[in-house]
DNA sequence: TGTACATCAGTGAACGCGCGTTCACTGATGTAC
DNA sequence: TGTACATCAGTGAACGCGCGTTCACTGATGTAC
């Protein structure tokens, strides 16, 4: 039944749109009254925070078996096209009235970040403050990984954001052929 | 009082999300009852539509006099940083419910992407099914150049929609280095 | 200067809609003797 | 096997809220003679 609820939850949230996940509108889907579904979430909040660190998780799954870093690039991306909506779950704008602040979020997030830092290579390019900050982000991983990982994750959220709200398709462009030429320049320390 | 109801309109938007734009709330802060607004809008889409056409033609002029590409690029950062919603309005998830197919807001993003494309580099890649599409969308410009233009706004946009969703904050890492970073890399041609 | 009129910004009521959440409750199911 | 009871998923009404939009209207302002 929860599995139900959170499926429904997200068919809606792909048909309409960050602000259009509804309690009452699932419920009525089930062909169940609103106030039921209380039974299983204490919240809208609470699904919608459950919605995400099960987005977290997926993807985590999804670039966790990938390969080298171009697999991975290709998995993320696939994820992300296959269903924008959970993308922008995760990445997008802050849904009004959210808190997104649970602790197991958070570790979510961190769950994804550590496939993609085990397969970033090596930027020679840290030092400074920057370094600093980013052996304080995470004190394990030397900074030039953790420089490159950031940095490769950076370019992929661009191309996968303007892939998945339809900015290269107005354009004429195919995202695959896009998406390919930059993955190739990121590989080539380009 | 057309100029009053959007920059109040705008105001909600930077405090509510995205969804937060209502003619009642606009007009109630106004001091003024709902139906009023309607002698200067004819509806809410049409108001938004504005929004966004403003919007794009604000970043234009603020990335037109910034001279080379590290100028526009630091120019089209700083626009954002300092009015997100603003930046969501263009680049974000699109508004349920909103038809983004206005001919004047077509025309107001090729006018920004016109400025871009005009301090960009030219990329020696441009070859095959890419250079094809890439002479279709800009028929004037070499396709190298257009590949650079593109590939240049993918990056700059995930570096700023990561930072303005605090991604970076959440990190411990300084925005502003990054960017540097970043930036310098492009402009090395890596 | 005074009167008749037109213009038009803004009003308040209404329509129909949806939302999250609470509350006391029904009624079926399963358990214990 | 039969009866008494506990559990608990789901109900329907209600609360207070906000939304976009329409409609007939008021009432102040400005114009024309």
């Amino acid at each position: 039944m929860r599995q139900e609820v959170k499926d429904l939850a997200l068919r809606q949230l792909a048909e309409g749109g960050a602000t259009a996940l509804s309690i009452n509108a699932v419920a009525k889907e089930l062909g169940v009254s609103g106030p039921a579904l209380y039974r299983y979430f204490p919240s809208r909040d609470a699904l919608l925070t459950e919605l995400i660190i099960d987005a977290y998780r997926d993807l985590t799954a999804a670039i966790a078996g990938a390969g080298d870093f171009s697999g991975l690039a290709a998995a993320y991306r696939a994820w992300a096209v296959a269903q924008p909506h959970r993308y922008r779950l995760l990445f997008g704008a802050p849904l009004p009235g959210y808190d997104a602040h649970d602790v197991q979020l958070v570790a979510a997030a961190q769950g994804a970040m550590a496939v993609l830092l085990a397969v970033a290579a090596d930027s020679p390019d840290a030092d400074g403050a920057l370094k600093v900050q980013l052996e304080g982000w995470q004190p394990g991983v030397p900074p030039g990984r953790a420089l490159a990982g950031v940095s490769a994750w950076t370019r992929m959220h661009g191309l996968v954001s303007l892939e998945i709200e339809g900015n290269y398709a107005s354009m004429g462009i195919d995202p695959d052929l896009l998406f390919r030429y930059e993955i190739d320049r990121l590989n080539s320390g380009r």
